[in-house]
RNA sequence: GGAGAGGUGGCCGAGUUGGCUGAAGGCAACCGCCUGCUAAGCGGUUGAACCCUUAACCGGGUUCCGUGGGUUCAAAUCCCACCCUCUCCGCCA
């Protein structure tokens, strides 16, 4: 969310923001009935103000024991046009509120404008060496090797819920510890959140209300299956003001997360690219407002190195205008490459939103005496789906073994090769 | 699920015969004084959001005692609904 202050300051700024981001929302009618708001306001305050003087002066010629029947009269009136006034008060300041909520961040200056993804731009790239047999798909890999079993994920979920087996199981927690461990050897606190989430969280974040459609609800209890740990985790934080001394907060999380994917149906679903369920190591950085920025070019050296362990082909994409998210200022993609399905995968978005999920969420901080709403910033350390399939698509050899990266042998129990048994 | 207790400022904690309480008292923090240093002591300051005004500071005003309604000239205080926390019991693991 935005300011209201600084949207009516700079209303042609954000105006173009939303035509960058492919929002509509009509920013006139706002401005309107901002000005419509204030001048009501005004108004109530001054007749407020009237009532409060005036019972003051009933109170006292009480305390007196005279009594102040005109006065009293006087008042009932006034106090009656003052309700009426705050009934329309609270409808337009609803409808203000409404929305407000439905205005995205503002792009930061460094972000390339345009409409989608082909305007984004590559930041670098780890050379990747040629295969010098024909390389299988990781859908043929976890089939031969038995890692994944994606019809008996489909019996007892659902499509797109795959089941991971044996050693793919093994090699998914191996990944997820391997993640953590290295987050948390980097400075990052562990954070072990619930998996459900309430309304208030997905607001504070931005999932709601833009995103409600793609969330799985459990109606009964208006509660959301997690869909990104950093709904849980910042949220952590929600109403809070945080001592200035205790910034940057690090924290790093797993969890388990949910999307419906709705309408993405026979779109890159082939095995494990576009799952319903999925695991991730996610980190999330609360900093004060100067800091931001650096923190997120190191923020997303944390989760390259991740990729640079398992010594994976990657490259880093600064995202144009068009394909940033919703309350994202500036976010860097990180890509795996996949030789078998030839292909990147997107297996990080690293944003900064600035104080645009704080504002929602209430985070703030202490600067020079002042309370300031503080940064929030966040990115996959990384999601599993994509790395497992980067890691069977990297690592496979001539006869369908897959070897293990040396970084996750001692996550494997000291396993090198995954060999079909 | 049942029974009870409770939700007040950064924290603790008064305040329920409605009015002088944005809110006593304490703690913490900050500024000053005092002291050879430390501790203690003395005086003062310290909530948030919004509106008007201002280049900004200042200033003026409104709102806020879990949330939302209601009663009243007037509500932290009375009434209704809801939410949350804690304790005990039950149930499930």
């Amino acid at each position: 969310m935005l300011d209201l202050k600084i949207i009516r300051k700079n209303s042609d700024k954000i105006k173009e923001a939303i035509k960058n981001k492919n929002e509509s929302v009509d920013l006139d009618k706002l401005l309107s009935l901002d000005i419509k708001h204030r001048k009501l306001q005004t108004e109530l305050d001054s007749m407020r103000h009237k009532k409060n003087k005036v019972s003051e002066e009933i109170a006292q010629s009480k305390r007196d024991g005279k009594d102040e029947v005109e006065k009293i009269q006087q008042m009932k009136k006034v106090s009656q046009d003052i309700k009426r006034l705050e009934k329309e008060e609270k409808e337009i300041n609803e409808e203000i509120k409404s929305m407000l909520v439905w205005i995205p961040n503002i792009p930061h200056n460094s972000v390339p404008v345009g409409k989608n993804s082909s305007f984004n731009k590559i930041i670098r790239e780890t050379p990747r060496e040629k295969p010098t047999f024909t390389f299988l798909p990781h859908w043929q890999l976890a089939e031969v090797n038995k890692l994944v079993d994606f019809r008996r994920g489909a019996k007892v979920s659902g499509t797109n819920f795959p089941c991971f087996t044996g050693m793919g199981a093994r090699l998914e927690r191996a990944l997820i510890n391997f993640m953590l461990d290295t987050h948390i050897s980097n400075g990052y606190k562990e954070i072990f959140s619930p998996f459900l989430v309430n309304r208030n969280a997905m607001f504070g974040t931005g999932q709601l209300p833009k995103l409600e459609e793609d969330m799985y609800l459990v109606e009964k209890d208006d509660m959301f299956l997690n869909p990104t740990g950093e709904v849980p985790i910042t949220n952590l934080y929600r109403d809070e003001t945080i001592k200035d001394e205790n910034l940057p907060l690090k924290l790093v999380g797993y969890t388990a997360c949910f999307r419906r994917e709705a309408g993405s149906y026979g779109k890159d679903t082939k095995g494990l690219q576009r799952v319903h369920q999925f695991n991730k190591v996610e980190l999330v950085k609360i900093t004060e407002p100067s800091t931001s920025y650096e923190e997120l070019e190191t923020l997303t050296q944390d989760a390259e190195k991740i990729l640079k362990l398992l010594k994976l082909p990657y490259r880093v994409m600064l995202l144009s205008t068009g394909d940033l998210s919703f309350a994202s200022a500036k976010t860097y993609d990180l890509e795996v490459w996949a030789p078998g399905s030839e292909k990147f995968f997107e297996v990080s978005s690293i944003s900064n939103f600035e104080d645009f999920q704080a504002r929602r969420a209430n985070i703030r901080m202490k600067k020079t005496g002042k309370l300031v709403y503080s940064h929030t910033l966040n990115g996959s350390g990384l999601a599993t789906p994509r790395t497992f399939i980067a890691i069977l698509e990297n690592y496979q050899q001539e006869d369908g073994s897959i070897r293990i990266p040396s970084a996750l042998i001692p996550y494997m129990g000291g396993l090198e090769i995954i060999e079909e048994k």
